[in-house]
DNA sequence: CGTGTCACG
DNA sequence: ACGTACGTGACACGT
């Protein structure tokens, strides 16, 4: 695919490119334990060392991904591994910069799912969010009707999985297939999820209405998506764009959030503070904190990104501090 | 230069 | 009957 801009945005947002100082990296040498496939991180990532600076850059464009989010390239510092054990090697390997620093992590809690009980309205799920649950537990509660004392962790992962499916335009195929189930048995669970969360189905159902009607969706802030092929003839393209349809709004909206969170941050901290923003992972925004600081910038940077807006449901931040990334995390 | 496979949210 | 979850970037490999 060709690069394309996006020229619609309406957030104002053109602090953001200074806001990036660059990650200090120890480098990891020959370390022995790295697969060969991690080549993409272990012999790249030590080459892209600045000289000046001693530190990765990376460049993040804030007009191209279609939903409003940032994207990263040379390095993409937002596919850093985290969830293999040798992968997190890796991010062990990015460290704070200068004397007497701590790198911090801050990231939304189920960001997008909180967005779909707000665009939603639906008060099943306003409900378990405002009650801070479980929601994973909570759905799964609800959806084979049991008490939540008695819905066993395979139950808890299926709703899990049905809960990142909604956000993306399930289909009741897609899903028996991460499930392993038949199609019948997706169908049966998806059925239970509308059931117990009808708002979510009116929600799905009227954006595509709306794709179809106005010829995009939009984001909270007010961004849209176009989506032509929501009128194509073929039923695999306009799938496609029903899809977004339902996405869109969600993925962008917390795009716009955390967007607007920065900047709101950016404000606070500059001309105030020696800790600075470093770099942001759709929804984590990691910090080089100066020790002497920590506890005010924990708490100006929860401030800041769990009131940037006023939704139906509480928006709820995770921060950790380390001497690396992953222990940041 | 396209395809497949990996990494992340 | 169709094919099947959203958004990205980097690398290896075949053409």
């Amino acid at each position: 695919m060709k690069r394309r801009q996006f020229l619609q945005n309406t957030i104002p947002a053109a602090i953001l490119p200074s806001l990036v100082d660059g990650f200090s990296v120890k480098v990891l040498g020959d370390n022995p334990i790295m697969a060969a496939l991690l080549n993409t991180y272990v012999d790249a990532l030590p080459k892209l060392i600045d000289k000046k600076s001693g530190k990765i850059h990376t460049s993040l464009d804030q007009a191209w991904v279609s939903t409003g989010r940032l994207s990263s390239r040379n390095p993409n510092l937002q596919n850093i591994p985290i969830r293999d054990e040798r992968g997190k090697e890796i991010r062990k390997a990015f460290i704070p910069s200068g004397g007497n620093h701590i790198l911090l992590s801050a990231d939304y809690s189920q960001i997008e799912l909180r967005l779909m009980a707000h665009l939603s309205e639906d008060e099943n799920m306003i409900d378990a969010f405002a009650h801070n649950a479980d929601i994973h537990l909570s759905t799964a509660a609800k959806i084979f009707k049991l008490p939540e004392n008695e819905v066993t962790p395979a139950m808890r992962s299926k709703a899990k999985t049905a809960n990142f499916g909604i956000i993306y335009g399930i289909s009741s195929f897609g899903l028996s297939q991460r499930l392993n189930i038949s199609r019948t048995e997706a169908a049966a669970l998806i059925q239970g999820y509308f059931s117990s969360f009808p708002g979510v189905k009116l929600y799905m159902e009227n954006a595509v209405r709306k794709a179809k009607e106005k010829g995009f969706v939009e984001t909270i802030m007010g961004r849209r998506r176009f989506l032509p092929d929501i009128h194509s003839a073929n039923a695999i393209v306009r799938g496609v764009a029903e899809r977004n349809a339902i996405n869109a709004p969600l993925q962008g909206s917390a795009a716009d959030i955390i967007k607007l969170a920065m900047v709101n941050l950016q404000k606070k901290l500059q001309d105030n503070y020696k800790s600075y923003l470093i770099l942001q992972v759709h929804d984590e925004l990691i910090l080089n904190v100066d020790k002497d600081e920590i506890e005010n910038i924990r708490n100006i940077v929860r401030s800041e990104m769990e009131h940037v807006m006023k939704l139906r449901v509480p928006l709820v931040v995770d921060i950790g501090v380390g001497n690396n990334w992953l222990e940041a995390h």
